[in-house]
DNA sequence: TTGAAAGCGCTAACAG
DNA sequence: CTGTTAGCGCTTTCAA
């Protein structure tokens, strides 16, 4: 039963500090932290007292002045764009993953605004704050990058590359250009592409790349009214945004026969606006995602998947290693979108597909 | 152009610090701080060249010694179950809202195992650590809720409940009394629920207790044969647990005619096993939710609605009035979940409803 | 095996 | 308006 050392109603109480156990074991603060790190060197009589003061005391090491004296924080910062992106979340679960295995908390720095992750970087750059940070979906430009290497904070991107830190993403071009090359395999003759702003991140730009370049592989000139931007929702992955996109398609004097959407999220928009208007997928118009999302696969969107969570851990492993060896040369790891063929782009006979397509 | 203080190769840099600042700009070092914080009371002259000199070495203060200095960490706590969870990635998103109004960092402490919350509590409150925390699906003894006490950090909990605390919460019995009711109403007979262990924590039991109450107050005894509880998942909601539970039901000499699942993500599980015998919902089974999650709107299933992101901003707010006004005494809020008719439970007719059954 | 003392980087009276 | 000084709580040489 301990007895709080100070407990007027309405303060709350301070907790012991290292001296007060010191004093009242008979012992020097220097003993005192002996016992709690340094495990040799105490004599065992000596320990005992300690740790039973301390436990009356209901002590435990102030964290700020040990990171002080130590020179590090235990905490990783995860520098996150704003949006309510399933992407982040799975991501983020990833970095857990691989938390877990390390003494290491995570700290979050949400970036406020829109495109704003910059100032939530310097902070989380900032000395004391953390020991690495995790940067998704940022792009950095030189002066930036140099300012993170002049902090000497270890950083690892994901979703973009730099060649000062290590990097994990997806092939962008690579997915998108896959998905639309089997559309037109399969004999789909319009294909349209809903994306973001045209000066989007590069995630979005690079998939948009790789569907222009699809078409041109196979002889079919981008046509310009196929490709709609939103100017709406111009930066993140929003379902209004692919629902008005796809209204906007509806609208053409003649329609696309198929639909490539930036984003899962954005597809499942198109199709609402497809059900809206009477139709559906892929019957009158296919749709294809990108991310594979949770909700894909239970409404059957065909779409790119993306190893979120493999990612993020990946993220945390690789920071972990840079801040044991700051030296190490940077890697840089792409991993392959796999494409997923499920009921909305008519290309599949997957069992899994199948069902989904019976689901409701 | 700044000329890095060291920079023998694979050093990184060591940043300056404000002694670094205060020699080169010919002040003491109070007068850096001065002009960092305290705004006022240095002459225009001195604060220029302060703040050049800084620039130009690129200080910024460390984190760590200020927070020893101040007392204080500038991070909140989040401390959170391990489950892949669509409830926690809302209820923090929630929080994140909140966040964007304060000067507070999240720190993440994720549970290492199923129902392992403690060991992770214990570490969110040493001193040092955080300035206050937000406590998610955790029950908390009264030694523990004593032991929060003695470390005097502000703590908010959120989906249970103690006098000690602030607690945020949404009405499990009542959402899942008025959902069976609704079912009964309808004409439902056999009404089953799945959920996860008897002895699970606060919330999944009291859908449990809603559920049986509302059959018996409609005369009907509760058929244990018709509650079946997941041995394989037993606490976590997860989409496997809903798939077996569901298959057990399909197993039953006579099959419910309705299914109320203890969470949205059993539910989907439960659907899966449904369109795998070749069934569908609610034709043959109706089947009702419990969260309203993301998914659930675009597969058309009835739930209960939980205002997942309101909660876990109400849960920061609190904490931050709490930090900032200890004595309050402790608020209690419950929000009522809301009846979600889409397609699945037969008892729809909104238009949202029916484009969702025409879906895929 | 233990203690004294310096220091981690910053802040905040208190003088001047 | 500015400098001196004493902490904040802990770790870690260096001696004893």
């Amino acid at each position: 039963m301990r007895v709080p050392l100070i407990n007027r109603s309405h303060t709350s109480p301070v907790p012991p500090t290292i001296y007060d156990v010191a004093e009242r074991a008979n012992v020097s603060t220097a003993t005192v932290s002996r016992v709690f790190n340094n495990q040799t060197r105490v004599a065992n009589a000596t320990r005992e007292r300690v740790l039973k003061v301390a436990d009356a005391l209901g002590y435990s090491p102030h964290i700020s002045a040990q990171n002080l004296a130590l020179q590090k924080t235990s905490l990783l910062a995860a520098v996150v764009p704003f949006e309510t992106d399933f992407f982040y979340a799975q991501v983020m679960r990833g970095m857990q993953d691989a938390l877990f295995d390390s003494d290491f908390d995570l700290t979050i720095y949400l970036a406020p605004e829109k495109r704003e992750t910059k100032g939530q970087l310097e902070r989380a750059l900032q000395p004391g704050r953390a020991d690495g940070v995790v940067l998704l979906s940022a792009e950095l430009s030189d002066a930036q990058a140099e300012m993170v290497r002049a902090s000497g904070q270890p950083l690892v991107l994901v979703d973009t590359h730099h060649s000062f830190f290590d990097s994990i993403s997806v092939d962008n071009d690579e997915g998108a250009y896959d998905a639309v090359q089997r559309l037109l395999a399969h004999g789909y003759q319009r294909i349209a592409h809903i994306t973001v702003a045209p000066e989007a991140p590069a995630p979005a730009r690079n998939r948009r790349l790789g569907y222009e370049q699809a078409l041109r592989e196979a002889g079919q000139p981008v046509d310009p009214e196929l490709v709609v931007y939103s100017t709406s929702y111009p930066f993140g992955f929003m379902e209004e945004a692919g629902y008005e996109a796809m209204q906007h398609l509806l609208a053409l004097p003649e329609l696309p026969d198929a639909v490539f959407a930036c984003s899962d999220v954005q597809a499942l928009g198109a199709l609402q606006a497809l059900r809206d208007h009477g139709l559906r997928a892929p019957d009158d118009v296919a749709i294809v995602g990108f991310d594979d999302i949770h909700t894909s696969r239970h409404v059957g969107l065909s779409t790119l998947r993306q190893p979120m969570r493999e990612m993020g851990k990946l993220a945390v492993q690789k920071l972990l290693q840079r801040i044991a060896q700051p030296a190490r040369t940077p890697s840089k790891t792409v991993f392959a979108p796999e494409y997923i063929a499920r009921s909305t782009c008519g290309t599949a006979a997957s069992s899994e597909a199948t069902a989904a397509a019976i689901a409701l």
